[in-house]
DNA sequence: CTGAAAGCGCTAACAG
DNA sequence: CTGTTAGCGCTTTCAG
């Protein structure tokens, strides 16, 4: 066995309780007693043992950082912005991928899957209100992104909002066939509410809702690009401006739309969701819809500390984080 | 408290050894019996602690994947791989995140800044080879990258091989006068060797090392951008190709490039490194060297894995994976 | 197949 | 300021 708390008392000819004190910063040790402590650690190479530790605080330190998928851009970015908010705050972070499967989602609910961990901060796709009764009692738990389950704290990005205002911007442009890129049988609900504002956009800008136009698609680079490419071969008349329902998807319809020679912004104007990096630095640059990823995850993990500190601060259990559309070259 | 085993025990009306059992999907427990704890379990709500359950077994379950910084994409692409590959042969991941901050590094490998995992994976910047007597004895290890220490289980990117196959690429293609971009005064271990390989390629090809050719700079887009805007305004003639030393970089200088009117590849052909997803989508797509990062997930791994367990298997203590060339229309 | 019981290493209440 | 000591909840040896 490693060297225990106890050999480093017996060597420096102290208490166990004196160990602990030293090691924990705690009450007044006397300096030379400190000292002589410290020498016997080093002497001995202590480390403490960090689940003793945790068996005895009820504690661990740890938070569960829960995601669909880790290929996602935003998910990383998302995931490193977390890492620096926990830090801050004390707490360290166990990524957990639940390769958007229900059955994950769950887990993470009921417990079964969150060993060690003293909460977590999970982005859900297939929750439904109905499984709260699911959810394992006492356990902190903060949820990101559209789905309030009664009762769970909860960090939303306005994707309802931010989609009225791409279809402002578009519209208010003078476009006026607009596709939306993303919509999809099997959507979240996040999807919903995207398309949501979408609808509510067209219908403020007197526009038809055309079911042609909406195109399903996962949301990934190589599906965008598909899509559009299949949009444009089968003939079908090109819309005058897209609306993808994240950046991956603007991407990849950028690129077929490039092979296929039609201009973006001239012909079709683009718009993506999400603002990542490289929406800055494609050509043309892509226009985007930025949600405040750092208040989200800052939020998201001041929400946790509470909840598992027992410290409450009178803030909103369900919060809204702001967000910018960031016009680019793509529909100018 | 949470219900504890004990309290399973007494409503099933059995030991705690046999609820354990069942826990554990141990020896053999009469059905009859099972069924009943499980009931109990399920009734009373019961989780697990795992915190016990480590200190008893003196195992977590956790490893830590230790990277510089969770921005570049290529960290968060590793850690997507190391946290799957990792699942498989049932670890969790906790991310640490260095900031290539020295110290935080020897807290790694000194063992101050692994609490509750059962070793480690990580990507150093700034370690020396005598570090290694900084290590804490016994705690597993596998290092990603360049530095090797002394007894320390490693797997590399083949840095020198692939950035000499660049250069043959290059100078094969009939350009002459070659940038290195991203060499710099504070440059990392990683960063000299990609030199390494580039001085090597343009021995083979009989072409001269120009100082003004190698341009310090960050790995990151605005600094690659940066870079090359200044050598283009300070009216220093253009090289006819430049080698990034990562697709960050390379994508920065792109955006430049076509910003002064620079035509890529016809003017200026233009090479990454890292092979990440945009450099299949950017216009014109890049060329870019395509390390097998799976490998090299799997791999790290693989090797912590048989270190936790003790089980080796005559692998190989250093490796170092494949490559590829990708070769795409920015030096076509 | 199941029970009793001994700790894993640490924290913290209690006592000086 | 420091020593003693009782568990935290679990696994596992030893008996039955």
């Amino acid at each position: 066995m490693a060297v225990s708390m106890h050999d480093v008392a017996r060597a420096a000819g102290v208490s166990q309780r004196t160990v602990s004190n030293v090691v924990n910063d705690y009450a007044y040790v006397r300096p030379e007693t400190r000292r002589r402590v410290l020498e016997a650690m080093e002497e001995l190479g202590y480390v403490p043992n960090a689940a003793a530790r945790s068996l005895r605080r009820s504690r661990t330190g740890l938070i569960a950082f829960v995601v669909p998928d880790f290929r996602a851009r935003i998910f990383a970015d998302l995931a490193g912005l977390v890492v620096r908010e926990a830090e801050a705050l004390g707490h360290r972070v166990l990524i957990e991928v639940t390769d958007s499967d229900r059955e994950r989602e769950l887990q993470v609910l009921s417990g079964g899957r969150n060993q060690l961990t003293d909460g977590a901060i999970m982005m859900a796709l297939s929750l439904r209100p109905q499984d709260g009764r699911r959810r394992r009692a006492g356990y902190p738990l903060v949820l990101m992104g559209d789905h309030v389950l009664e009762g769970v704290h909860h960090v939303a990005i306005p994707n309802r909002e931010a989609s009225l205002a791409v279809v402002r911007h578009l519209a208010g442009s003078g476009r006026r066939r607009l596709m939306l890129l993303g919509h999809g049988p099997h959507g979240s609900e996040t999807a919903r509410t995207r398309l949501n504002g979408f609808l509510a956009g067209l219908a403020e800008a007197g526009l038809p809702a055309d079911e042609a136009l909406m195109v399903a698609a996962d949301w990934s680079r190589a599906r965008g690009r598909q899509a559009i490419e299949e949009h444009i071969d089968s003939g079908r008349p090109l819309p005058d401006a897209i609306f993808a329902m994240n950046d991956s998807l603007a991407l990849g319809a950028l690129r077929a739309l490039r092979e296929r020679g039609v201009l973006v912004p001239q012909e079709v104007a683009l718009v993506g969701f999400d603002d990542v990096e490289e929406a800055r630095y494609s050509t043309p640059s892509l226009t985007s819809v930025s949600p405040d990823l750092e208040a989200m995850a800052a939020h998201a993990v001041a929400m946790l500390h509470e909840q598992i500190t027992g410290k409450p601060s009178g803030r909103e259990p369900h919060l809204t984080v702001d967000f910018h559309l960031r016009i680019r070259e793509s529909s100018q």
